[in-house]
DNA sequence: GCAAACTCCTGGTCTATACCAAAACGCTGG
DNA sequence: CCAGCGTTTTGGTATAGACCAGGAGTTTGC
């Protein structure tokens, strides 16, 4: 019905993904040959594409090219079920690669913990995949005197089943905040995708039974590869 | 740092409005002109506002140019505070415009709640505002048995505020879900964007205390204009 | 004095083309 | 069979215009 041709090409690349998504084992043929298909520039072409993007039904991979985009994950951000865990539940295969091990200050974290600007954390950066896709990047802020000698034998595991099985930590009060966000150079860089895609950032500040700051955390997702879920029982 | 021209374009055009803000009312020049003052083409330079406008600093308004965006809105969709109640202790003003008023079936709804394919339901849409900007459109969808005269009485104020006072319920399970969207043409319509914006779609369902299904709502948010915020205590 | 009609401006859409750098591919030699 | 190297392909970026239709402001007419 709309009259933009950009919108009538949308739909028609709607149709031919979920028609040809086996097909072309999902990769998109080339841009110029898109457009010269639809007998249109790339310019529109590329139109098409970034609405197809935006509803998260394909995405690409810099310079490599448009995919079409796996389900979403379905996440729960007040759990701490473990990312492993949780990926494999629903039927995924899942991969962490440790990007990062340093200890050194961190004003946000520190302000989000309420303890001093020059508190020391133990820093672990990591990217996570879901089926090899690289879907979030996501730096973690431990304070150290609840998890001393982390860093000597952090290798990729779930960090909250560490905290809980080794250090025994109650997570108890955690504050979470939700943004959609463009993501930076750095981090797109990091998840191989065009500087400025869209991303969802979520961060986390965790206390224990005792209300002890126990960790803050930062995640960048991709915006199309997660649906948030949360489930609450209880009067609010 | 970045090579791109767009990408220094869009720091400049950064720097620009954070310090003109004030000056440009909100509203910045035209597409011709900035291009015309960063010696580029409307192009290049669409493509740095687009950029922007990912990050949430500006959005379009349809056809009536870019604006500054104010800050997001702090938004707890685990409460049941009323939208009222939470914008009006940020600082801001709140609208409501009711859009319709109707008793129909809706399959996802009746899914939702566990309720048979063709259940009616009393079904409002309605668009809400901050500070005279349209930042979501909703549709509710309320078990009629629940509030049997909801329709005729209504009139834009808190529904779990009527719910509450009116009929006694008490909002107990709620299973959300959240996910980003493109604006459908409809949606993208009733808030003055372009359609296929970036948006932030959020689905509750909503049981009281013996577990009977009261509601379900579906909102469209302006992806720039909410930060979701959740404070829990006690162990998951 | 106010509403309707008109004009101008502006954003939305589109064409056609070009160059670059990174990725992918294919060839070649060990 | 594989590593290294050169070629081709492809996405990313950019230019220079053009037309249209909706919005906004102004003028006109009752």
């Amino acid at each position: 019905m709309p009259d933009a041709y950009y919108l009538q090409l949308t739909e028609q690349l709607r149709y031919l993904i979920t028609q040809h998504a086996t097909q072309w084992e999902g990769k998109l043929p080339a841009e110029r040959v898109l457009a010269e298909r639809f007998s249109t520039t790339r310019v529109t072409l590329r139109q098409a594409l970034a609405q197809l993007e935006g509803e998260g039904l394909i995405h690409r991979s810099n310079r490599r090219g448009w995919f079409i985009s796996p389900a979403r994950l379905v996440y729960d951000p007040t759990r701490d079920a473990g990312f492993n865990d949780y990926v494999g539940a629903q039927g995924r295969q899942p991969r962490t690669a440790v990007l990062k091990l340093e200890t050194r200050s961190h004003l946000v974290a520190a302000r989000a913990l309420g303890l001093p600007d020059d508190q020391p954390f133990h820093h672990i950066r990591r990217r996570r995949y879901v089926d090899d896709r690289a879907v979030l990047v996501e730096s973690l802020w431990v304070v150290p005197e609840r998890a001393p000698e982390l860093l000597d034998i952090y290798s990729g595991q779930s960090l909250w089943g560490l905290l809980r099985g080794r250090w025994g930590h109650h997570l108890a009060n955690r504050s979470i905040r939700m943004v959609s966000e463009a993501l930076s150079p750095l981090d797109a860089e990091e998840l191989l995708v065009a500087p400025g895609a869209a991303g969802l950032n979520i961060c986390r500040a965790i206390f224990d039974d005792q209300q002890r700051p126990i960790e803050y955390d930062e995640e960048h997702w991709l915006h199309d590869s997660l649906c948030i879920s949360v489930e609450l029982s209880g009067q609010q």
